[in-house]
This record gives C-alpha cells, structure tokens and sequence, in this order.
RNA sequence: CGGGGUGUAGCGCAGCCCGGUUAGCGCGCUUCGUUCGGGACGAAGAGGUCGGGAGUUCGAAUCUCCCCACCCCGACCA
C-alpha cells in the first residue's frame, strides 16, 4: 500500500477527548474515528488489525471444532422474551422504534433458537457455533476510547452438549482456544475466577488484562497465581477473639453520630469493636447486613447468599423496616433477616445502632441477643491481605475483562424448550455454555502493553503491514527507482508493505509517522546509503538499526520475521 | 441518573469575567520558490451559522434562559 493514495490520517497532536493511551494512539494512527460518543468507526488501517484479530479467532476456533455463523442484530422481540431478557437488560438493550425488534446485546438466544427441535437428538452433539459480530449495549456511559462502547465487536460461541461432562469438556477446550488466541495476539493475561451475573450458570473464568483503564478490580497473587475478582475473592484476615464476659446490652445517647468513625471518636472505641448496619432489599423484603466496622459490602457475594437481586434500600424503606434512618440502625430488634460478615462471628460487647435515631447500643452479644443471625462471607478483600491459597500478600489492581467463559447449562435451553432425546428416548434440556471475547478490547489491550513515547509498537501477528518501507526524498530520481523496485520486490514475496512514497514529507515526518504507527520493521532508502547499494533497516521494538546490501534485502527480512 | 468540565476553521487553543470595527494564534491545507536522514524556511492564499434556539440591548462569541453534544468522577455494567 502506498501512503501517498491511503487513507491513513495521522495526528501530531493529542486529541481533546482521548484520555487512555491506546484511545489516543488509535486516533493519532489514523485506526479509528469516533461517530458518537462510544461508537467508532474504524479506518482502512484499524480495520486490517481488526481483521488481524478475526483470522488468529478463526484458527483457533476451527482448530477446536468451531462452525462460524453469521446472525442477525436485528431480533424480533419475542424471542427475547421467551427468557425474559428484555426486562433483565431493560434500558442496556437498544429498541427498535417502529417494529417489535430489539439490536441483539449478545446471542444466546438467537443460537438457542436455531438448536431448538434440530438438535433434537443426542447424536446430533456435541456442537460448538460461533460468530464474530457487532453487539449493541446501550451504556449509560460509553468510556476510554474502545474498551466500552454501544457497539462493538464480539467473538461469541456456544457449545450444545448432553451431558455435565460433555460441557465440562467444551468448556475445557475454550479455555484452551482462548489461551492461544491472547497468547498468539501478544498479551500478557491472566485468568480470574468469577460471578457468572446475570447470565446464569455455574462455571465462569475471565480473561483480564492488567491496565489502568480497566473497569473491573481483581485480586492477584503473585507467588501462587491465585486470582480472582472482587467480586468473588476471598482472603484470610486475623480472626477476632469474643471477650471473655458479656456486658449487658446498654442504650447510648448518640445525638449526630451517623458514621463509624463518629461512633468511633465518640464513644473512644476501636472500629473492630462496631458493627456496621446496611439495609438491602432482596425480593421486596428487608435484609440487614452486618459488617466489621468499615468494612465494605460485596454485593455480588450478597447476592449469591440471598439467592437473588438485592439492592440499597432507600432512605424511606430504611425508616419504614427499622424505625431509624441510617446511621442509627442496627441488629437488636430488628424483625426481618439478619446476614452478618464472617468476621463478626459469635463476637460480644459490639456497639451498634439501636434502630432508633440518636441512638446506639453498646454490649451486644451477637449469639445472645440476635439469634436469628446467619453468617457468610460479605466482605470486599483489599490488598495486602493474605492469598486464601498460599498465604502471600494478596495485589489488588484494575483490570481489563478480555474475555468470559460461561457454564450457562439448562437456562436458555429449558426457557426456550431446546430439548433432545437421550439413548432411552427420555426428553431433556441441552446443556449450553457460552463463550466471549471482545475483538477491539484485545487491540486497546495490545496497545495499552504494547507501546512507547513515540508511539504503537506492533509485533507480527497483529500488524497491519510486516513493513513500513520509506523512501527518503522521493524527489530525487534514484531514490524513487531504487525504493519502488523495493516496494515491487518485497510485495511480490509475499510482504505486507507499507511504502511511504509521499513526494512532500520531509525525512523526519516520515520516521515520525513510521514510528507511531509502528510497523515490526521499516526499511529506509536514503541517497547517501544507496550509493554503496546499501538500505538501512530498523526495528521498531529495539530501536536497532543496520545497514544491508539491497542484494541480502530480502533474505534479512525473512530471517528478521522468522 | 448525580457531581464537575468543555463546545470558537480539519486538529490544538486564545478571546468571554468587564458587550463595541473586517473574531485571532499555532499546526494542517492550496500555490510558488528554496530546503531535503529525525515533525524545514520564505511569500501569497483558502477555510468560521463562535454547538443550537429564544431573550436582554442601539449593538452579543461575550450577559440571561432553555436545549443539544462531548469528556472526566461516581452510580450502572451479560
């Protein structure tokens, strides 16, 4: 390709809007453009990684029995409200205004629907179906550049099985396929335990990229590879010791003491010694949960505990179900379910609201005084707390979600009637999983590790062009006639060439753009080297560069890309 | 949805507080000349509904109100 006929719109300056690095080098290289805020078009130049991308996918996925599909992204509603999915999306899902069709937030459905009575026996599996599509999520707010948009690119896969165990072994093979995929696209990944959300299921892994843009927080432990994500992590922390007596339980006057730290500062106490209230509504009923004196809730493991959806109750609910408003709420008395953190378990002569405003309660006793109490594990972790396997002192980072693997099982199947005959004729729901990796968040993510002050440094596999050739000053005859045989040369082995042929750029215009768009390699033809017949290569990685006789051209390139 | 910010030429910005000629600057773009291995120089040009609407005023980029778009923080996020 010659950059004197592309469309490759460079920047020299940082756009306004972009904040992430990969967000502005996108920009800077002339790959995307965006249209409205979190959709982006991509350029001739984006779009050849893109596809960069969808070839290593494809591979991968044939490799492990994949069929590719291409499906609508235009669905007709009902069939998302055969499982109930346009309430459970409600405002992510984008509607149609003048037909029933929704622009499909993902596949499952839609794959389930085509399984549904052909899949009808159990010869027919297991079957694994995949695409590579744009998804549309209406995000309430579409940020860094890419990594979270209302349209973007999403591999996704389904597997069809009869059994938990032919599940297990699909599922097994895309943590395998995705292993490669990242690994083959030049990523430093890693692989987390965690909350399968709202789309059900038991099983689930994320692929996650360590990056300060990143929207998810996961807890990593360096010496064992334990790593999961906070919304599930757990952690060892000192347990706490019950005294020895019990006090009577006593009411405080407490007037203007809301937080824990007022408590604290009033009352002389330590914070270990509080119990935190908060107020959840699970299922229109009122949960009260207990924590350890600052301590944060885990709303996802709350979730797993309570079965289902909880949400903060508002400031009236709270008066409505304790007579309190916040700050002054807390397990005596209370009426409905109580759920405390593990590390209040059976502890004595705790401070707590006494559901009444303006006042606490001192001498709690939570074996003796709640007995209704149940106990799990609600905490957030925080760095620098022991690894639940080795021990070590556990990191705790924003990371990038690369990629999920899903053990979804009989919830679409048996919501959708996809069902087969087993050996003896008996009817069951095929057991399903799903698979997802976004397209333009492996690219962000490449470029986010993948980088320097000058600009994108791509490695082979995701290149759009193994070579970036310059010719220097293409005014003067011989160093045109020298480096369009190159750009001939070069292209007739098989090479992806970039030729920057631009007859008005100076030299150091074009080392600049060559550097941020970072090509592996760039050839450049200069006057004064081709008068000993002689081009000198650079690459882009080291910064090394090297004279080479243009006769030994073409064998040191395909040594260099070897 | 809450908080903060921005919107002036393709890009980056000044001007606005304190209203008053043809609205500026840098980069980019066009033409000519010089230069030609790390973002050149000179000369001459082109390019603007000052985000949109309404209002105040003799007069609005500038003041007031409404709306829109975009960015950041938070909430949300299969």
């Amino acid at each position: 390709m010659k950059l004197s006929k592309s469309f490759i719109p460079t920047l020299k300056e940082v756009p306004n809007d972009a904040v992430v690095t990969s967000h502005v080098l996108m920009l800077r290289a002339g790959m995307v453009r965006m249209l409205s805020a979190g959709i982006y078009s991509f350029l001739p130049l984006g779009y050849k990684v893109v596809k960069k991308v969808c070839e290593i996918i494809h591979q991968e996925m044939d490799a492990i029995g994949g069929q590719e599909f291409h499906l609508p992204a235009l669905n007709p509603k009902e069939i998302w409200e055969e499982t109930n999915r346009v309430e459970a999306f409600g405002d992510t899902m984008f509607h149609v205004k003048n037909r029933e069709y929704i622009l499909a937030p993902t596949h499952e459905e839609i794959m389930t629907y085509h399984a549904r009575r052909v899949l009808a026996s159990y010869k027919d599996m297991p079957q694994t179906w995949y695409q590579i599509q744009t998804k549309f999520r209406n995000e309430p707010r579409p940020r860094s550049g890419i990594i979270r948009g209302r349209q973007f690119l999403m591999k996704d896969s389904y597997s069809f099985d009869t059994t938990q165990e032919g599940l297990n072994e699909s599922y097994k093979l895309h943590d395998s396929a995705y292993r490669n995929i990242f690994e083959r696209c030049g990523l430093k990944f890693f692989v987390v335990g965690a909350s399968s959300g709202a789309m059900g299921g038991s099983g689930s892994e994320e692929f996650m990229v360590k990056s300060s843009a990143g929207e998810d927080t996961v807890a990593y432990c360096e010496s064992c590879g334990y790593a999961g994500n906070v919304e599930v992590a757990t952690s060892k922390v000192e347990a706490l010791k019950r005294d020895d007596v019990s006090k009577d339980i006593y009411e405080i006057s407490t007037p203007n003491v809301k937080s824990i730290d007022e408590l604290c500062a009033f009352l002389n106490i330590d914070e270990t010694q509080c119990a935190k209230s908060r107020v959840y509504i699970n299922d229109k009923e009122a949960v009260l949960v207990l924590m350890l004196g600052n301590e944060e809730v885990n709303e996802t493991k709350l979730e797993k505990v309570t079965g289902s959806g909880v949400r903060p109750g508002h400031p009236e609910e709270l008066k409505e179900f304790t007579g309190a408003d916040a700050g002054s709420i807390g397990p005596v008395g209370f009426k409905g379910r109580i759920i405390a953190d593990e590390r209040l378990r059976n502890l004595n002569n705790l401070f707590s609201g006494a559901n009444k405003n303006d006042f606490h309660i001192g001498g709690i006793d939570l074996s003796r005084d709640v007995p209704n109490i149940e106990y799990a594990d609600l905490r957030i972790i925080k760095a620098g707390e022991n690894c639940p396997r080795c021990d070590s002192k556990l990191d705790v980072f924003p990371a990038i979600e690369l990629g999920h693997i899903f053990k979804l099982g009989t919830k679409y199947s048996e919501s959708m009637g996809a069902l087969f005959l087993d050996e003896n004729g008996k009817s069951h729901p095929i057991i399903m999983g799903s698979y997802g990796i976004g397209v333009e968040r492996v690219i962000a993510c490449y470029i986010e590790q993948h980088h320097d002050e000058r600009g994108i440094v791509w490695d082979t596999s995701l290149a759009p062009f193994q070579i970036h050739l310059i010719g220097l000053n293409m005014k003067k005859e011989e160093v045109i006639t020298a480096s369009e045989n190159l750009y001939a040369q070069l292209q007739k082995e098989g090479f992806e060439v970039l030729f920057d042929d631009r007859r008005d750029a100076q030299a150091g215009f074009k080392f600049n753009d060559a550097d941020l768009l970072g090509m592996p390699i760039q050839i450049i033809v200069g006057e004064k080297k081709l008068k000993e017949n002689k081009v000198e290569v650079k690459i882009r990685k080291s910064g090394e560069r090297f004279e080479v006789e243009i006769d030994n051209l073409i064998n040191t390139i395909k040594d260099l890309l070897k």
